[in-house]
DNA sequence: CATTTGATTCACT
DNA sequence: GTGAATCAAATGA
């Protein structure tokens, strides 16, 4: 069960790798939905997204929780999820995917503001894009 | 080619 | 509350 993801929508918006155009890093979140965006930050931690957008759509969402891992980094540590899986897509080939789970009603998820990206500006961090899953 | 910087976490003070 | 760990890619000279 995933708890907590965040939104990274569209070339505009700067929290978004993608903020700066296509480059070798981000060249996955172009890709076609469904298509996982690894990359390591602070030299150290793993982070999983699952892109969303169209082919040359750059958009995805970034996993922070599941149900007993709390944390971004902590998921792909958990799971065991490196660079490994960048760029390949979500299917039982690859060995992650995704299977359908029960349908939260709307007031159980609750939005706010991104974590980690004050480096995009007042108004982009300020976004609420991050949807977390209430009891 | 040198420097900067993170979609973070953990250990201390 | 503060700071270190640690690295690849982006950015600048």
């Amino acid at each position: 069960m995933i708890t907590e993801t965040e939104a990274y929508i569209g070339p505009h918006d700067l929290a978004s790798h993608a903020a700066r155009g296509r480059t070798k890093r981000n060249e996955p979140l172009f890709g076609p939905p469904g298509t996982f965006y690894v990359y390591l930050v602070y030299g150290l931690h793993w982070m999983l997204n699952v892109v969303t957008g169209a082919v040359d759509y750059p958009a995805g969402v970034l996993l922070r929780s599941l149900e007993g891992i709390e944390g971004p980094g902590r998921i792909t540590k958990t799971l065991g999820i490196t660079g490994q899986l960048n760029a390949k897509a979500a299917s039982k080939q690859t060995g992650v995917w995704f299977s359908e789970g029960i349908r939260p009603t709307r007031k159980r998820v609750v939005r706010s503001a991104r974590i980690g990206v004050d480096y995009a500006g007042p108004v982009w961090s300020a976004k609420p894009y991050r949807f977390v899953l209430t009891e």
